[in-house]
RNA sequence: GGAGGCUUCGCCUAGUCCGGUCUAUGGCGCCGCACUGCUAAUGCGGUUUGGGUCUCAAGCCCAUCGAGGGUUCAAAUCCCUCAGCCUCCGCCA
C-alpha cells in the first residue's frame, strides 16, 4: 500500500512507476478521486455525529418537557447519521480497494522493461568446461538417480506433475543445506524460526500475494486458509498490528518452511528434474528495518546471499531485475543466477527484494520512536531454496563418473566429502 | 466436537448486573518539569491508535473498550453472530 500523502502531493511519481511496471497509471488518479470522496464523506458524517452527540448531552440532563421536544430532532438525525456512515463506510472501502490494486513505487535505478530486460551486476566463479575435462555433464536428474538421491517416477505417482521424494542422500543433502544455512543466518543475527505454512487471507494479502500472483497461491476453500509460497509470508505478518520500538530495528528473521505453489501457466517449462515444483523446503531471510535504511539492508541480504553461494562454491551471476518483473509488493529486486551445465545458462536461486513500506502498511506493522510513530520497510531475501540449490551442486560438482564433490563448507553438516552412485 | 469462563488506551486493573454524570478509574512503566550535595524519595504535568481540519504547529472534530451486526434520541454497558485465549469433557497424532 502506497502513501496517500505522495500520492497527492506527487501523483506524477506514481503514475511513472505504474508505467515503468506496464500497468495502468490511470489507477492513480481512480484512487484519488475516491480518497477525495472519502474525505468529503467522512467530513458529512462527522459534522453529523458531532452535533448528535452534542444533543444527546442536552436529552441526558433536560427535563421532562425539555426532552419531548429535543427528541424530535434528534430522532430525524439519527436517521442522517446512519446514513452518512453507510457512505462514509463505502467511500472508504472503495477507496482502500483501489488503493490496494496499486503497486508499490519503483526504487530510481531499476532497469525499465519485462522479464529479459534485467542488468547483469555481477558475475562470480568461472563455469566448468566439461568438454576440457574429457566428460559430457550429466543432469541433475541423471545424476540425482545415480546416487538415489532423487525419486521422481514415484513423486509423480503419489503427487502427480512436478512431485518428487528426496532420498538417501538427497534427503540429508537437504538437511544439511539447511543447517548451514541456519548456522550462517545465526552468525548474522537472524534470529531462527519454522513458521506455519497455512495462514489467513490478512497476511496472505498483506504480504501482497492475491494480486496478480494470486493464480499461483493453494487456496483451501473449506477452511479459508491459503498455503504459502515463501515464508516471507509468515515472517511479514508476524509482527501485523504491532508498534516495533525503532531501536531495536533491524528485526531480523530466518525462517525455514515448506512453499507450496501452483505454477500456473508454466505448463511445458522446466517438466524435467525438480527446478521447478509445487512444494519445496526454502531457508529466507526477512528483515523489519527503518525506511532509511532499507536500500542498505537490502546490500546486506543480497551480500548474505552471496556469501552462501560462494560457501557452496557455485558459479553465479547477480541480475537487477527490470520494473516490468517485479512483485507488486516489491520497489526494487535482485536476483542470484547459479550455472546450470547442462542447460547452458543461468537459472534464478535467490532473490532478494525491498518492499519499502508497503507491505507494512498494509499489514500494519510500525516502529516507534521519539518523535512518534510511522511505517517501517520490510525486506526479504532467499538464503537457500533446497531443490534448486540441490540442481546446481549435482551439476556444477559432478565427476565424471557421476559423484559429486561435496563443497568443503557442507562437509560438517553432512559427514562426507564425495557423493557416490549406489 | 460439547460445556463454562475471559478479552478495556504498553502491562495490570475499575466500570458491564441497573444505558446518559465514561471526556474510560487507579497502579506500574515511560517522558517532561520542580525540589534536592549525588542517587533515591516526593510533587506537578503528560503518555492508545487511526482519520480529518489546518501553510506548519497548536487547537479542534470524528472513530476506537477482541471483530462485525442489531436495539435506542443515546451503547464499554442490552441483544445476536464470529474470533482468540483459559478450564473441563470427548476423540486423535
Amino acid at each position: 500500500m502506497i502513501d496517500l500523502r505522495i500520492l497527492r502531493e506527487d501523483p506524477d511519481r506514481a503514475r511513472a512507476s505504474q508505467r515503468a511496471r506496464g500497468e495502468d497509471p490511470a489507477l492513480v488518479d481512480q484512487v484519488l478521486a475516491a480518497d477525495e470522496l472519502r474525505r468529503s464523506s467522512a467530513m458529512h458524517f462527522d459534522a453529523l455525529r458531532n452535533e448528535q452527540r452534542g444533543l444527546g448531552k442536552q436529552v441526558a440532563q433536560a427535563s421532562k418537557d425539555e426532552k419531548e421536544a429535543l427528541l424530535v430532532r434528534t430522532r430525524e438525525l439519527a436517521a442522517e447519521v446512519k446514513a452518512a456512515d453507510a457512505a462514509q463506510n463505502e467511500a472508504a472501502q472503495e477507496a482502500h480497494r483501489l488503493l490496494l490494486g496499486l503497486s508499490n513505487l519503483v526504487e530510481p535505478g531499476v532497469p525499465e522493461g519485462g522479464e529479459d530486460d534485467y542488468v547483469v551486476l555481477e558475475e562470480h566463479g568461472r563455469p566448468r568446461d566439461f568438454a576440457t575435462e574429457g566428460f559430457e555433464a550429466r543432469d541433475h536428474v541423471e545424476i540425482g538417480r545415480l546416487l538415489g538421491a532423487i525419486d521422481l517416477e514415484r513423486g509423480a505417482k503419489v503427487g502427480g506433475a512436478r512431485q518428487y521424494y528426496l532420498t538417501g542422500v538427497g534427503a540429508l543433502l537437504e538437511l544439511a543445506l539447511c543447517n548451514l544455512a541456519m548456522a550462517q543466518a545465526v552468525r548474522y543475527g537472524f534470529t531462527p524460526m519454522i513458521t506455519p505454512s497455512l495462514v489467513k487471507p490478512e497476511a496472505m494479502a498483506g504480504t501482497g500475494f492475491l494480486g496478480q500472483a494470486a493464480e499461483n497461491v493453494y487456496h483451501l476453500a473449506d477452511d479459508d486458509l491459503y498455503l504459502v509460497g515463501t515464508s516471507e509470508v509468515p515472517l511479514a505478518a508476524y509482527h501485523m498490528d504491532e508498534i516495533l520500538p525503532a531501536d531495536r530495528l533491524p528485526m531480523r528473521y530466518a525462517g525455514y518452511s515448506s512453499c507450496y505453489r501452483r505454477e500456473a501457466g508454466s505448463y511445458g517449462k522446466d517438466t524435467r528434474g525438480i527446478i521447478r515444483v509445487h512444494q519445496f523446503e526454502k531457508v529466507e531471510m526477512f528483515s523489519f528495518c527503518a525506511p532509511e535504511d532499507a536500500a542498505a539492508e537490502h546490500q546486506r541480504l543480497l551480500g548474505w546471499e552471496k556469501e552462501f553461494l560462494d560457501a557452496l562454491e557455485l558459479p553465479y551471476r547477480v541480475i537487477d531485475v527490470a520494473a516490468g518483473d517485479l512483485g507488486s509488493s516489491a520497489a526494487r529486486k535482485y536476483d542470484c543466477e547459479a550455472w546450470i551445465p547442462t542447460q547452458g545458462k543461468y537459472r534464478e536461486v535467490t532473490s532478494t527484494s525491498n518492499c519499502t513500506e508497503f507491505q507494512a502498511r498494509r499489514l500494519a506493522v510500525r516502529m516507534r520512536e521519539e518523535s512518534g510513530v510511522r511505517p517501517l520497510a520490510t525486506l526479504n531475501g532467499t538464503l537457500c531454496a533446497m531443490p534448486r540449490i540441490i540442481v546446481a551442486i549435482l551439476e556444477n560438482h559432478q565427476l565424471a563418473d557421476g559423484s559429486v564433490t561435496v563443497p568443503e563448507a557442507l562437509r560438517p553438516y553432512l559427514g562426507v566429502d564425495l557423493l557416490k552412485p549406489v
